[in-house]
RNA sequence: CGGGGCAUGGCUCAGUUUGGUAGAGCACCUGGCUUGGGACCAGGGGGUCGCAGGUUCGAAUCCUGCUGCUCCGACCA
C-alpha cells in the first residue's frame, strides 16, 4: 500500500469530544470517525487492524473445534419473549418494528437465536458436543455511550456457544475455550489476565473475564503478587481477619456529638479505624431495608450483599425515613437494638473483633466495648467486604495488588437456563430426554482494539503490537521528490512485499517531519527511513517504534534485517 | 433519571455581556521557495453561525421551544 492512496486523514489537534487516549488517538490517526453517539465508521487503518484481530480469533476458534456461522442481526421478539428477556433487557435493547408492526430487536447477544437454531436439529447425544460461533455487529442502546469504541452502541463481537450433553462436557468445553482465549490474547501481544468474575444472576458455574490491563479500564481487578490468582473486585473472596484476642469488656455507651461519619467517630474517641464498625444502609427494590456492617477501615461490596439473597434484587442507598422506621438513627446505626425482623448483614471479619466501637442507635451516641460474638443477635454473617490493596490472596495468602483493566472477553457457563426455557433437548444414551448444557464465550473485537491502544501508546501516538498493527512496517523516503531516494524506497518496498511483510510506502511529497509525525501517531512497529545517506553511503535506517532503538543497514541487507527485527518484536 | 456545559468552514477556537453585512490558526486549492521531526511567502475557495418560531428597521448575539453532543451525579451513616 502507498500512503498517497491510503485514506487515513490524520489530525494535528485532538477533537474535543474524545476523552480517553484510545479514542483520541484513533480519531487523530484517521482510523475512525463518528457517525452518531456510540456509532463509528472504521476507516482503512482500523479495519486492517480489526481484520487481523478477527483472523487470530477465527484461527483459534476453529482450532478449538468451533464452527463459524452467521446469524441475523435482526431478531424476532418471539424468542426473546420465550426466555423472558424481552422485558428483562429493558431500554438497553434496540427495538424496531417492520411495516406490519411486528416487533424485532437488533441483537445484543444471540443465546435465543442459536438455541432455537439447534433445538430442532440436535436430537441425539451423538451430535454433541457442538460449538458454533460468529463475528458480527452487536447492538446495545447504552444510556451513556462514551470512550469511543470502548463503550459504543454498535460494536463487533465474537460470540461462541457450546452445547454439551452434561455438566462434565460443559466444563470441558469451558476449559477448551479458556485455553483458546489465553492463546488469542497472547498472540495479539497484549498484557492481560483471566480474572474470576461475578456472573451473578446468569446462573451458577464459573466465569472468567479476560481483562486487558490498562489504567483507563472500567473494572478494578485484584491480583496476587505470588500466585496466579486474579479476580474482579466485585468477586474477590476474602479471608476472615482475626483480631488479637482480648478480654471482653462490658458494653458501654459514650457521647460522640456530631460524629456521623466513621472517621469522626474514630477521631472523637481516639480509636484506630480497625476498632470501629461501620454501617451502610441499603434498600432493595421492594424498599425493604438491609443494613450491612463492616470494619471501619473496610468497604462494603454491594455485589456480595446482593448475592446473599435468593431473588435477584437491586440495591439502592436507603433513605433516612426507612432507617428511622427500622429503629435506627442515621449516622449512629448499630446492629444492637434494631426493630426485630430487620435484615442485618455482618461481615465475617467484624464478628472476630473485640471491644469495638459501633453506633448506639441514638443520636450522638456510640457503643464501645462491642463484642459482636456476644452482642449481635439474629444477624447474617458473610464475606461482604470489598478487597483492597494489601489484602491476603484467598489462594496463597500473599498480599494482593489492585489494577485497572478493560474487559475484552468473557467466558461463562450457562447450564440449562436457555435450553430449558426454549425446550432445546436431546436424547441421551438411555433414551432419556434432557436439556442441552450450554456455555457462552464472547470477545469484544472492537473493544479489544481500543484496549490494545489504551495499553500501548506514548505522547507521540499509538505503539501497535506487531500482530494487530494495520501495517507492520512503514518506509519513509525523506524526500519523495528525490528520485534516487524514492527508487531505493520502492525497491525495499517491493522486496518486503515479496517476503510477505505488511508494508506501507509513505510516498507523499511532504516534508520529513510531517511523515515522521504521522508514522509515530499511527504507530507502525517498524520504520525504515531512506535519506541522503542512503543514496550517498548506502546506509538505511531502521527504527523500532516502541523503544526508539535504531540500526543501520545497507540496501542489500535491509529487507532481511527488517524481517529479523519484526520477528523479535 | 437528576444537574451543569457546549453547538460558528474539515479540525481547534474567538466573536454573544453592550444587536449593525462573520473572524483567526490549522487543513484545502494555485504559484514560488524549501526538504532528517507537523516550514515560509503570495494569491484563492469554502460557513443561511444546530433546528423551528418570535422580538427588531436589522439577530451568531435578545426571547421561547426542540434536537444533538459532552461532563458530573446513586455511596461507607
Amino acid at each position: 500500500m502507498r500512503a498517497t492512496r491510503l485514506y487515513a486523514p490524520t489530525l494535528r489537534e485532538t477533537p474535543a469530544e474524545a476523552e480517553v487516549k484510545s479514542h483520541q488517538l484513533m480519531l487523530r490517526a484517521g482510523m475512525i470517525r463518528k457517525a452518531a453517539g456510540g456509532l463509528y465508521t472504521y476507516m482503512p487503518l482500523a479495519w486492517r487492524s480489526l481484520k487481523k484481530i478477527m483472523q487470530i480469533i477465527r484461527e483459534e476458534m476453529d482450532a478449538a473445534g468451533g464452527q463459524e456461522i452467521a446469524m441475523p442481526i435482526v431478531q424476532p421478539s418471539e424468542i426473546w419473549k420465550e426466555t423472558g428477556r424481552w422485558s428483562v433487557y429493558g431500554d438497553e435493547m434496540f427495538r424496531v418494528s417492520d411495516r406490519h408492526g411486528r416487533e424485532f430487536c437488533l441483537g445484543p447477544t444471540h443465546e435465543e437465536m442459536v438455541t432455537t437454531l439447534i433445538r430442532d436439529e440436535v436430537r441425539s447425544y451423538k451430535q454433541l458436543p457442538l460449538m458454533l460461533y460468529q463475528i458480527q455487529n452487536k447492538y446495545r442502546d447504552e444510556i451513556r455511550p462514551r470512550f469511543g469504541l470502548m463503550r459504543g452502541r454498535e460494536f463487533i463481537m465474537k460470540d461462541l456457544y457450546s452445547f454439551d450433553k452434561d455438566e462434565e462436557g460443559m466444563n470441558e468445553s469451558y476449559k477448551i475455550m479458556y485455553d483458546a482465549y489465553t492463546r488469542i490474547f497472547s498472540r495479539m501481544g497484549l498484557e492481560f489476565r483471566p480474572v474470576e468474575a461475578d456472573n451473578g444472576a446468569i446462573g451458577g458455574g464459573h466465569s472468567h473475564e479476560f481483562t486487558v490491563l490498562a489504567e483507563a479500564g472500567e473494572s478494578n481487578i485484584a491480583y496476587c503478587t505470588k500466585c496466579d490468582y486474579a479476580a474482579s473486585d466485585e468477586k474477590a473472596e476474602l479471608t476472615v481477619i482475626k483480631a488479637t484476642e482480648e478480654a471482653m469488656k462490658e458494653l458501654d455507651k459514650v457521647s460522640t456529638p456530631d460524629a456521623h461519619t466513621i472517621e469522626l467517630v474514630a477521631e472523637c474517641l481516639h480509636l484506630p479505624l480497625d476498632k470501629t464498625i461501620k454501617a451502610v444502609a441499603f434498600q432493595d427494590d421492594k424498599d425493604e431495608l438491609i443494613l450491612a456492617f463492616v470494619r471501619g477501615d473496610h468497604d462494603v461490596n454491594d455485589v456480595k450483599v446482593v448475592n446473599l439473597f435468593e431473588d435477584s434484587i437491586e440495591l439502592h442507598m436507603a433513605t433516612d425515613e426507612s432507617i428511622i422506621a427500622a429503629g435506627g438513627v442515621p449516622g449512629f446505626m448499630s446492629p444492637i437494638g434494631l426493630k426485630e425482623g430487620t435484615k442485618v448483614v455482618v461481615d465475617a471479619t467484624v464478628m472476630e473483633m473485640f471491644n469495638a466501637c459501633a453506633g448506639a442507635n441514638e443520636k450522638d451516641k456510640h457503643y464501645i466495648n462491642v463484642n459482636p460474638k456476644r452482642d449481635f443477635k439474629d444477624v447474617i454473617v458473610a464475606d461482604i467486604r470489598m478487597i483492597k490493596e494489601g489484602d491476603a490472596c484467598p489462594h496463597c495468602g500473599a498480599p494482593v495488588k489492585m489494577t485497572r483493566g478493560i474487559e475484552a472477553g468473557q467466558v461463562f457457563t450457562l447450564g440449562t437456563k436457555y435450553s430449558q426455557s426454549l425446550h432445546a433437548t436431546f436424547l441421551d444414551e438411555n433414551g432419556k430426554e434432557k436439556p442441552l448444557v450450554m456455555g457462552c464465550y464472547g470477545i469484544g473485537v472492537s473493544r479489544t482494539m481500543a484496549a490494545a491502544i489504551e495499553q500501548n501508546n506514548d505522547e507521540n501516538g499509538i505503539i501497535w503490537p506487531k500482530a494487530i498493527a494495520p501495517f507492520e512496517v512503514v518506509i519513509v523516503p525523506i524526500n519523495a521528490k528525490n528520485e534516487d531516494q524514492l527508487k531505493i524506497a520502492e525497491d525495499i518496498y517491493e522486496e518486503l512485499k515479496a517476503k510477505g511483510v505488511d508494508v506501507l510506502l509513505d510516498d507523499r511529497k511532504d516534508r520529513a517531519g510531517v511523515k515522521f509525525k504521522d508514522a509515530d501517531l499511527i504507530g507502525y512497529p517498524l520504520r525504515i527511513t531512506v535519506g541522503p545517506k542512503s543514496v550517498e553511503e548506502d546506509s538505511i535506517e531502521l527504527k523500532i517504534r516502541r523503544n526508539g532503538e535504531m540500526v543501520n543497514a545497507t540496501k542489500a541487507e535491509v529487507a532481511a534485517k527488517a524481517v529479523e527485527m519484526l520477528e523479535n518484536l
